[in-house]
RNA sequence: GGCGGGUUGGCGGAGAGGUUACGCAGCGGAUUGCAAAUCCGUGUAGACCGGUUCGAUUCCGGUACCCGCCUCCA
């Protein structure tokens, strides 16, 4: 059996990957917050992990293997849209209006994700969902001095746990010292953080043993990933910007509230992306979701190539330049394996690259030599592995009117123009054909040549069907 | 201020203490009416300064610069 080797937060280490349960191997990612389409920055960690998913399928089998992702479906930014909503005028419940927020959210989330290719996890639980398995766990943290209650909010009580901040490597002490902790006059301490707070009656409420209420963020995953996974399981994954303090967080009051257990045995996180060498952010202008890559044609396999292009542990840098070659390359694969059906087993090159921390770029490399080698059967399969799909490329004269032409307008004038360049050819009469093949140019369609005198289309980036007029 | 990541050829991007990464672009050739595509061949590197070593881009130390997290935005 292949061995995984991944790199473990926790330990800084590269380490082999040993499941507690080889018939039930169990992962748990932090999934988004609900509140609006999910930017490129989201579909980072998605794909990472999906190819995670799908290697760690590959090796103990589909049905030992249980993901689970969270939806965050209790946060302020979905109150405020909601609210939004309600002043503009809508005359529903705010409750109803709540609901509406997150049930579209969760279907663009679910649509956007599709489209990149990632497999829907196992489970995929709502924070709404287990609030009383949320209210059980502090309570529990209460019982054993790990938590207190002040003016409606629990805290957790940071100095009970002698481990925090080993995940992130930093101590109470220096984090106090950087003076950038939020100061409440209910804390004991300036670190301890909220596993409960008091909700005003304008917003969503829970009951709960401290009055009406809704849980801290940390404590949502703690609770879900208990409630489904057990005390103990093998991998929690998320991106880097959520190592502090959330993991961390999560760390504490699972160890405290389930001393006996490990809690999560490997803990992978995946490095940020940037556009064009920056941050993305609203500041800079550069902010874009994966629906608005989307809608201006770009493919989500393409989007996929380009992130598994860069190791999930490096900042990756979205370009322009990487998403055109990312589209020629996988154009060209595509072509390759015309008719090809894909080995029944995926290449071990790819595989190997895989289990070695999740090595997509080399994986990506072995791929190109299944190409170049011409061992096409492997070379499907192994894309298939990575998750990706290949776009349709149509080749030859009949073929491609299908997806050239923009309705059947243009279908007679094409046919015209191609028949009497053919002729030009064959008559030797190269200007008129150089002429026709030139109107072609101008409306954004290349054409060539084969030697057996067919002729191939190829649609460019600028394909203008309005100027295909010009080949009357 | 604290913690972490990075700096490789024109561009992107890997691995390995000594042997071609790879892709794109470039260059030369085959092919082509001319092209495109394809095929063959090929040049260019390891931020800077020291150290270890027979030998370092790869290990160690330092310097510079870039980026992220620590703060609602991933």
């Amino acid at each position: 059996m292949t061995t995984i080797r991944l790199r473990n937060s926790k330990t800084r280490k590269v380490e082999e990957f040993h499941p507690i349960d080889p018939e039930n191997v169990r992962m748990y990612v932090c999934g988004p917050t609900v509140y609006d389409r999910a930017h490129l920055g989201n579909a980072r960690p998605v794909l990472v992990f999906d190819v995670l998913y799908r290697l760690l399928r590959h090796v103990y089998g589909a049905e030992h293997v249980t993901y689970v992702r969270n939806f965050t479906d209790v946060d302020d930014k979905i109150n405020a849209e909601a609210q939004r909503r309600k002043a503009a005028g809508d005359p529903r419940s705010l409750e109803a209006l709540i609901a509406e927020r997150t049930e579209e959210t969760i279907a663009w989330y679910h649509a956007d994700m599709d489209a990149l290719g990632a497999l829907r996890p196992g489970q995929e639980p709502r924070a709404t969902a287990f609030i009383g398995q949320m209210i059980a766990m502090i309570e529990g943290l209460i019982a054993k001095g790990h938590a207190y209650e002040k003016e409606g909010h629990v805290l957790f009580r940071v100095r009970s746990y002698q481990d925090y901040g080993a995940l992130s490597g930093r101590s109470v002490d220096d984090m106090i010292a950087g003076a950038r902790v939020e100061v409440a006059p209910f804390k004991e301490d300036p670190m301890d953080f909220v596993l409960w707070k008091p909700s005003s009656d304008d917003l969503p409420g829970w009951d709960s043993p401290w009055g009406l209420g809704r849980p801290g963020w940390h404590i949502e995953c703690s609770a879900m990933s208990h409630e489904l996974l057990g005390a103990s399981f093998d991998i929690h994954g998320g991106g880097i910007d959520l190592q502090f303090p959330h993991h961390e967080n999560e760390i504490a009051q699972s160890a405290c509230a389930h001393p006996e257990a490990g809690f999560a045995n490997y803990w992978v996180h995946n490095e940020m992306l940037q556009v064009e060498g920056k941050k993305m952010s609203k500041s800079l202008g550069n902010f874009f979701t994966v629906r608005d890559l989307l809608d201006q044609g770009v493919p989500g396999e393409v989007i996929r190539f380009v992130m598994l292009s860069t190791h999930y542990r490096k900042p990756m840098d979205w370009t322009e330049k990487k998403r055109n070659e990312a589209q020629d390359e996988l154009e060209k694969w595509a072509l390759l394996t015309t008719d090809v059906v894909a080995a029944v087993s995926p290449p071990d090159e790819v595989v190997a690259a895989l289990a070695d921390d999740l090595k997509t770029s080399e994986a990506i490399t072995q791929l190109r030599k299944l190409a170049k080698q011409g061992r096409m059967a492997e070379l499907l399969s192994g894309i298939k592995l990575l998750g990706l799909s290949l776009p349709e490329v149509d080749e030859g004269t009949r073929d491609a009117f299908d997806w050239l032409v923009e309705g059947e307008m243009h279908r007679p004038l094409i046919e015209d123009a191609v028949r009497r360049l053919v002729e030009a050819r064959n008559r030797k009469n190269y200007a008129e054909a150089d002429r026709i093949r030139g109107a072609f140019t101008l409306a954004g369609v290349t054409l060539s040549f084969d030697k057996d005198g067919s002729v191939t289309f190829k649609r460019e980036q600028n394909f203008d069907p309005a100027k295909l007029e010009a080949l009357k």
